[in-house]
Order: structure tokens, then C-alpha cells, then sequence
RNA sequence: GGGCCUGUAGCUCAGCUGGUCAGAGCGCCGCGCUUACACCGCGGAGGUCGCCGGUUCGAAACCGGCCGGGCCCACCA
């Protein structure tokens, strides 16, 4: 052997011990079976004395907790776990946790509902606090407002019971998962993490706090990222509005007329002809009548609407734009809750304008157009009637309501964004990780090349990772924003709604001259972004991260590569000045039979656990693991039926091959013994399959790794089992002696190329006849099984039995009939396999008379001029 | 509008850098309970590789165009 992997035995193995084949083999139960003597042995238990080198990590997705799992969460999962398993068997020492996400909107509502709460982070924890209720699964009504800490705790304690159920899908779909290292996102140990790593970017001048304009989904009441955009289609209608000029009307055309008040400015191309004589002049807008400018640039487009536009703070991004960059002045309307603010504003001076103004104060934005509609109308000011259209626009992901640009102050981290040198490092970033399948590379390479802007990190909800941050009032009681008061690392995690900081009492909290916490939460992704950090120890544990950071493989779906794998780029680029991995897996969607993503919604959704115990989790691995990794694949159940079909004959063909010869007699597996022809062939061929296989697995391919084993599997049943099967009964001999050790070494490394994508009928197989556990034993080599046999002897060997086959079913008689006479044409290529194996494929075929070879061409043996003995018809 | 993926037997998919590629499994038809397996075995039928051009001695594979499916980004006047 070339190579000595960590696991492999001090001396080559050459016998086994005796064997226990049960008479009857079968699937049921291995999934408890199994679990229950992995966990016993620890067998998944990660070695923390191994060296980086040694180690293989895996920064595992963790799951939602608060929704459930579904078929895709198995397919990809399953991906996963075999090269985990893959990768433990090559001598690595694979650290493989899991983690729950129990942070972030999802849960927030869930524990609302099923307690009746809701977080008041201004409140005081409560010690011994009761729920109102539990289990209240969609129910609404009053929620008791509690604390930030006895949310967090209630979210714990629910998550609790789905993280148990989430554990036992796991386990019974065979992920080889270490238990022991499980991680919440919610938990304090993520939270001081999440702010630990925000420190640091605030010391390096990597976060920052900006007052800007921003999306702001008016639902939720808080700012949204732009990663967490989603563009909808929207109706709309376009209306033709008046402005009024010194030399008549200028007609703009708006599907927002309840920003009206809000307009700051009318805006052409600076080339357009029309417009020429209007720039450096004012209009005054209706209803309102406020002064307005008009103004060229160049983002202006001629042929949209009327080829001028309304300017307003803010309608949308490119109002943000015109505003910045022609320094126009802020007029905002449209308030938090997304309704008209009620004060009226100074800038609209006339009583006409005010009166107006106060009859939309309040409004939502809905009902203020409708009004401004009918006021235009009134005044003759709209030109026509509005037309309707399908727009786009731009909503949060979880919301309904599109979204409104709203001024506030926010938290972001850098990105890239505004900034070409980061930009161009983390593009350099995304060069240098491995992306399985690497097209999915130019997804990441097209996100941050178009970012607009730096990361927003900060939402205005309650439950999450809060900043770690206060500000210091001053004798005002006006928080001193440009002088965050913060904790030491060492103090975290913090909930500055209830901590208080270094030099302050909890008494002067709000108080002039006292200190105010900083109200925001993080998003999500800021404690997603950092799962290796979380799960490595990089805050706790140096020496444990040392070992496993940067880490090997994140897994995660297509999807959420501009957020969670992106945001954790810049976390590692940013903290560590590396990748946080070196390689990506990015599985495919599952698709419904009509070639549509499952989802809830449809109602076609199948549950994981009834799938498992359906088919077994063997069979769904199998499915899972015969779809690419990046390409979509259909739900399939056929495919699970081919998975439960080959374990199942994994477990016959073993019990079939470890058959022969006394069962308290060793089975040698030295590769010495082998000298028939056909048996060295047939190692030749499978040194081929070990070797081709694992270069599919090291490339992430284990679609063409088990197609290979599969192929030869299948072959090596059908085919050759059936020639040496009589060889293998024989009486001891050296061609017998030659037929059984090259089953038994055939089945010992087919055991282990299995072993990844069919744990259980493998462990099972394993089980019988050797010690300890096929997931812990070495990944086959080719070397051993090298022979200098032409693996070709098989497949001509296979071509004449099934030429002898074809006769007798031709003949419509049973395969146990005897051919008393026949010739075999044989093509030249295949003559010298043929002969060579001359006494299995007359054993095989039931030849009892002469076999004449004939010289012919053509790619397959065929026989002829059979004479054919059907068995005596049995009683 | 830009980009990525995709279109091969009824179905699900292989066909890697152009020359045994026209394949596998399921399904279908026929046969068979063969000292592993009826949750099985054996044999067989099925496709002008989306369409049209081009490159080449040769294309399912490479190039161009078109058509169809999926997805991402941009488009919010």
C-alpha cells in the first residue's frame, strides 16, 4: 500500500474472524439499530487532539428550528454526510457539528404565538415568569410584553422539543453528525460571538453608524438589506400630473402622486431637446404649490414616461441618488408605520396647501393617493386618467407591502459595497474558494460586483443579537451618538436594555447626563455570518479553532449565497484575513413532479420522516445522492425504490459471497490467493472503480462515484457471482480457494465504497464477519487490488454466459437447462477472456457437452446450434 | 435588458477534454421460484440526442441563431 491513512491497521489485514450471516437478511430496524450502537461507541466523536491538517470540518447549515424540515433539507443533507463520511474513511478526522438557527423573525413570531408574548426590551427581567398560556399555535390576542432575557428564554425552551425531533430525523437518515457539538444561534455563547466580532469590526473602522435614507419595510418597522430585497411585480397606474410654469404646464407622469408634497425637484436627461429650456427654472407643483426646480442629469431616461421625472424623498433608489448627488433638500412624507406624517410640514406655506396636506396627514399611503388623485382632478391638474400598469417593486422578503424609503439611523458593516478595494478583495476572495459546481462562482462573482452599498446590520426589532452598544446623554437627555459607550470583550454577551455600563448606575438610564442603550437588534446574518466562528470556539476555545479554522467545506444552497455565504466572506476576510473555507457544496432545489419547487404553499410537501420509514433511509440517501450537487432534481420515489433495491442486494450478494466454506473457518482476504484468471480480472476492474470513485469524491462528485460502484456492483452480481459460484462451492483446491478470496476481498472494499451513501446496509454487511465499524475503517486503495489481468476477461466471460442465457430464453426454458452441445462465436477481442475462463462459463451456462469457440466479429458472444436438456419437470 | 443553468428512449437521468455514444435504471413486453435475493433473475422492444445553420474527414458533444423550461440580477418617473 502506498499510503497509510491514520485508521489503517499496523499490518494488512489478510483474515477475518469467523462468521454469524443471519439466514434471513433485512433492512428492518437497521436505522435504530445502528443509531443506538454509533452513539454507544461514540464512532462520530470529534478527536480534538488532531491536527489541522488532519482534520477535515464542515461548517454544517443549521436548520430553523421554528419551521420544519422538508425533503430538501434530506436531499442536502444527505449530500453533505457523504462526504463526511467519505472524507473520515480517507483518514481524516472529520469535526461535523449541527446547529439550530433560532434566531431571527421566524422564531420571534413562533414563541409570540405559542406563549402569548411579545419582547419589550425596555422592560425588567422577571424571575420566575409564567407564560400566559402554551401552545397557543396560531393563535392571536393580547400579548403579555416581557423582557428581552425572558423572551430569549421562552425561545430556548421552546426550541428545545423542535431541536429534538430535527436530532432524531438526523440520526434516522444517518447524518454522522458529532452530537456533542451542537450549537444554537440564539444561545449566549453565538450572541457574545455576534457581538465580539461587531467590536472588532466598530475598532477597525469596519462598522459604522450612518443617518441615511434607506428601504424600510413599514410592516415590520424595520430596515431592510439590500440581500434581503426581493423584486415583485406590482400594480400601479401611471398618472399624468401638471406642474405649473412660468410658460405653462409641464407635464410629469407618476405612479406615486401621494408624494406630491414630497417633491423636491423635476429632473430630465441633460440632452433631452424638450426639456432644455426648463433647466435652472422652477415650476410650482399642484395642489401644494411649493417652489420646485428643474434640474438635468444624466439617470434621467428620455423615453420613460414623459422624460421627466418627479422627484421626491423619497419614491425610490434613484430619488435617494438624485437627492445625494444634487444635494436637494429633505422632504419626507411617509412615516415609520407607512402612513403620511401628521404634522404638516413647514415647507408648505400657503393655507390652500396646508388644508390640502392635513386631509392626507395619517393616511396610509393607499388612501393618501386617492385623495391627492381626487384633489388633481378638482383642480384640473391631472391631464387624463391614470393608466394602470404592472410595476416592480421592491418588497422585504417576509413582507407584503412594498416597501418605502424612509431616513434613519443605522448600523452597517463594510462590504464592499461603496469601496473598490474591498470590493475587489472579496471578488478575489470568492476566486479563491472552491465552489461545487464552480458555475455557481459567478452568482457570488455577479452579487458583489453589484452591491450598491454597505451591509445593513442593524433592524429595528426586538428579539436577536442586540448591539453592544450605549450612548452617553447629555444634559439635554439627547443621546451622544458620536460616542458609544462599550463593553470590554470580556463582558459579553451584553443586553444593553438591561446591563449597564462601566461607570453608570442602572439609575441614571435615561436620564441627562446618563446613559441610553442602543435600541436596534442585529440582523440575522450577522450571527449567521460567523458559524465557523461560533462553532470552532474562535472566542472560548483558541486552541479547538486553531484545529478546524479556516474550515473545510461550507454546504448550503443556492439560494443564500448572496447572504449567508457572502456575509460569512466578509466576517473571515474582515476578522481573519482569509476564506472561511476552502471549498463550497451547493445542492439543488428538489422539484415536484411538475418540474415546480416544493413548497409548503402547494401542499405537495412529503413528510422526511414518513419518507424514511417509507422507502428506508438507505433508499432516500440513494436518491439524494444520485442527483449532482448544484443541479435540481425531481421527487422522485422510483429512484428511492432503486436505492432500497441495491441495499438489498447488498445484503443478499454479501451473505451469498460469505457463504462458501465453513462458517468458523477465517476468510483469507490476501490477494496472493487469487490466480484464476477471471477473479484477477475482476480485481483488475475494481481497482479501476476504487480509483475513478475517489477522484469523484475528492472532486465533491459522488453522483459519478456511486454510478461507478453501482455499475460494477450490479456486473459483479449478475455476471460474475454466477460464473465462480460453482468454483466458490467447490472442494478445496486453489481455484476454489481463489474464487472465495476474491468474493470476500471484492465484498470487503464494495463494502466501503457503499459505505457513504448506504451506512446501514453496509454497517449491517460489516457487522457479520469483521470487527469494529465500516465507517471507521480506510477507504479502499487501487493498489492491492492490482493485478496484471485484463479487466475486459469479465466482460468477456459475461458475453458468453449471456449468449448461453439468450438461447435457453429464446427457447422459452428455465436457466437450469442443460446444453449438451452448442457453439459460441466469440469475437477475436474476446476470445483469449473467454477461453481463459472456459470452466466457469460452462459450470455457469449448465454446459455438460462440447462447447465449440468460433471465430466472428460483432461485439458480443452469441451461441448457437444449441442442443438443449430442459430439467425434468419437478413433481 | 444582463447573466447562469437546462432541453438525449413514455419517465428520471449518464454520456468527462469532438471519432464503439446512441447508453443506464424505471416503466413496458416475453420467460423463469436457478443450492443469495420474487423487495428476485434472464431475455427483448423503445430515441433522426429541442429546431436551423456552421466548423470538421467525423458532432448529442464545438460555434452562431431560434424555440422551450428553471433561476439570479437590473428595470420601480
Amino acid at each position: 500500500m502506498s499510503s497509510e491513512s491514520p485508521n489503517t491497521p499496523a499490518a494488512p489485514l489478510t483474515t477475518t474472524g469467523t462468521r454469524q450471516v443471519p439466514d434471513r437478511v433485512s433492512l428492518d430496524g437497521v436505522e435504530t439499530r445502528w443509531d443506538e450502537a454509533w452513539t454507544a461507541q461514540d464512532l462520530y466523536g470529534f478527536d480534538r487532539t488532531a491536527t489541522r491538517e488532519q482534520v477535515y470540518s464542515i461548517d454544517t447549515p443549521p436548520p430553523t428550528v421554528s419551521g420544519s424540515l422538508h425533503v430538501g433539507h434530506v436531499f442536502s443533507y444527505t449530500h453533505t454526510d457523504v462526504v463526511a463520511r467519505f472524507q473520515r474513511m480517507r483518514g481524516r478526522e472529520v469535526f461535523y457539528p449541527m446547529g439550530w438557527d433560532d434566531n431571527g423573525l421566524p422564531t420571534e413570531r413562533r414563541v409570540q404565538n405559542y406563549y402569548g408574548v411579545r419582547c419589550d426590551p425596555s422592560l425588567p427581567y422577571e424571575d420566575a415568569f409564567t407564560p400566559p398560556f402554551e401552545g397557543g399555535e396560531g393563535k392571536s390576542g393580547p400579548q403579555v410584553p416581557v423582557s428581552r432575557k425572558n423572551f430569549v428564554e421562552l425561545c430556548e425552551r421552546l426550541t428545545v422539543e423542535d431541536e429534538r425531533l430535527f436530532e432524531a430525523l438526523w440520526r434516522r437518515l444517518g447524518l454522522s453528525v458529532d452530537w456533542s457539538r451542537t450549537y444554537q444561534t440564539v444561545s449566549a455563547e453565538s450572541r457574545a460571538v455576534a457581538q465580539q466580532a461587531f467590536l472588532r469590526n466598530l475598532a477597525r473602522g469596519e462598522a459604522y453608524q450612518a443617518e441615511a435614507p434607506g428601504l424600510w419595510d413599514v410592516t415590520f418597522q424595520t430596515a431592510v438589506a439590500q440581500a434581503e430585497l426581493e423584486a415583485r411585480d406590482y400594480p400601479g397606474a401611471f398618472h399624468r400630473v401638471a406642474f405649473h410654469g412660468s410658460e405653462g404646464p409641464v407635464y410629469i407622469e407618476t405612479t406615486r402622486p401621494e408624494l406630491l408634497p414630497a417633491c423636491v425637484a423635476l429632473i430630465a436627461h441633460p440632452d433631452d431637446e424638450r426639456y432644455q429650456h426648463l433647466f435652472g427654472t422652477t415650476v410650482r407643483s399642484p395642489l401644494f404649490d411649493v417652489e420646485i426646480p428643474v434640474l438635468a442629469h444624466p439617470l434621467a431616461e428620455p423615453d420613460k414616461g414623459a422624460g421627466i421625472a418627479m422627484c421626491c424623498t423619497f419614491g425610490d433608489l434613484t430619488d435617494v441618488q438624485w437627492w445625494r448627488e444634487l444635494q436637494l433638500p429633505t422632504r419626507s412624507v411617509v412615516g415609520r408605520d407607512g402612513r403620511i406624517l401628521r404634522e404638516t410640514p413647514e415647507w408648505l406655506a400657503s393655507d390652500g396647501a396646508r388644508a390640502r396636506y392635513e386631509e392626507l396627514a395619517g393616511k396610509t399611503t393607499f388612501s393618501a393617493r386617492e385623495a391627492v388623485v381626487a384633489g388633481l382632478r378638482e383642480t384640473g391638474d391631472l391631464d387624463g386618467e391614470p393608466v394602470t400598469t404592472q410595476r416592480k417593486a421592491n418588497f422585504y422578503e417576509k413582507g407584503d407591502k412594498p416597501l418605502e424609503i424612509v431616513t434613519s439611523r443605522q448600523w452597517y458593516i463594510r462590504n464592499g459595497g461603496r469601496d473598490e478595494a474591498l470590493r475587489e478583495a472579496l471578488l478575489a476572495r470568492g476566486a479563491e474558494l472552491g465552489f461545487n459546481p464552480d458555475f455557481m462562482k459567478v452568482r457570488y462573482e455577479n452579487w458583489v460586483s453589484g452591491l450598491n452599498g454597505d451591509w445593513l446590520v442593524s433592524r429595528q426589532r426586538f428579539f436577536g443579537v442586540p448591539f453592544p452598544v450605549w450612548y452617553p446623554l447629555d444634559q439635554d437627555g439627547e443621546p451622544q451618538h458620536d460616542a458609544p459607550l462599550l463593553p470590554t470583550e470580556d463582558q459579553l454577551p451584553i443586553d444593553p436594555s438591561s446591563d449597564v455600563p462601566a461607570g453608570y448606575t442602572a439609575d441614571q438610564r435615561g436620564v441627562p447626563g446618563g446613559f441610553v442603550a442602543d435600541p436596534d437588534i442585529m440582523d440575522t446574518w450577522a450571527t449567521s455570518s460567523l458559524t465557523p466562528q461560533i462553532v470552532g470556539g474562535w472566542r472560548t476555545d483558541p486552541d479547538l479553532f486553531s484545529r478546524v479554522f479556516p474550515m473545510d467545506l461550507r454546504p448550503q444552497g443556492q439560494d443564500i449565497i448572496r447572504t449567508w455565504l457572502f456575509s460569512t466572506v466578509v466576517r473571515s476576510h474582515l476578522e481573519h484575513g482569509s476564506l472561511p473555507w476552502s471549498s463550497a457544496a451547493i445542492s439543488g432545489w428538489i422539484l415536484d413532479p411538475d418540474r415546480k419547487k416544493m413548497s409548503k404553499s402547494k401542499g405537495n410537501v412529503v413528510t422526511p420522516m414518513g419518507l424514511l420509514e417509507e422507502h428506508g433511509s438507505d433508499a432516500v440517501r440513494y436518491w439524494a445522492a444520485s442527483a449532482r450537487l448544484g443541479t435540481d432534481a425531481a421527487f422522485e420515489v422510483g429512484q428511492m425504490k432503486i436505492g432500497r433495491r441495491l441495499a438489498i442486494k447488498v445484503l443478499n450478494a454479501s451473505k451469498f459471497a460469505l457463504s462458501f466454506g465453513a462458517a468458523d473457518e477465517p476468510l483469507s482476504l490476501d490477494p496472493a490467493l487469487v490466480t484464476s484468471e477471471i477473479d484477477r480480472a475482476m480485481l483488475a476492474g475494481l481497482a479501476d472503480v476504487v480509483e475513478k470513485a475517489t477522484a469523484a469524491l475528492e472532486a465533491y462528485d459522488h453522483t459519478r462515484a456511486l454510478e461507478l460502484s453501482e455499475t460494477f456492483f450490479w456486473t459483479f452480481c449478475d455476471d460474475y457471482l454466477e460464473l465462480v459460484k460453482d468454483r466458490a462451492y467447490g472442494e478445496p483446491s486453489a481455484e476454489t480457494a481463489s474464487a472465495r478470496a476474491a468474493l470476500a476481498i471484492a465484498l470487503d472494499v464494495l463494502l466501503r465504497l457503499f459505505a457513504p451513501v448506504l451506512p446501514f446496509a453496509t454497517e449491517e454487511v460489516w457487522s457479520w464477519w469483521r470487527e469494529g465499524s465500516v465507517h471507521r475503517a480506510p477507504w479502499p486503495t487501487p493498489e492491492p487490488l492490482r493485478t496484471s489481468a485484463d479487466p475486459g476477461v469479465v466482460a468477456a466471460a459475461g458475453s458468453a454466459l449471456a449468449a448461453l442465457r439468450k438461447v435457453k430464453s429464446e427457447a422459452k426454458l428455465p436457466l437450469r437447462t442443460e446444453i449438451t452441445a452448442a457453439e459460441l462465436v466469440v469475437p477475436a477481442a474476446m476470445r483469449p477472456g473467454v477461453e481463459s475462463a472456459l470452466g466457469d462459463i460452462r459450470s455457469a451456462g449448465r454446459v455438460t457437452g462440447t462447447l465449440t469457440l468460433v471465430d466472428g466479429d460483432g461485439e458480443a458472444c452469441v451461441a448457437r446450434d444449441a442442443v438443449l436438456v430442459p430439467p425434468a419437470p419437478k413433481a
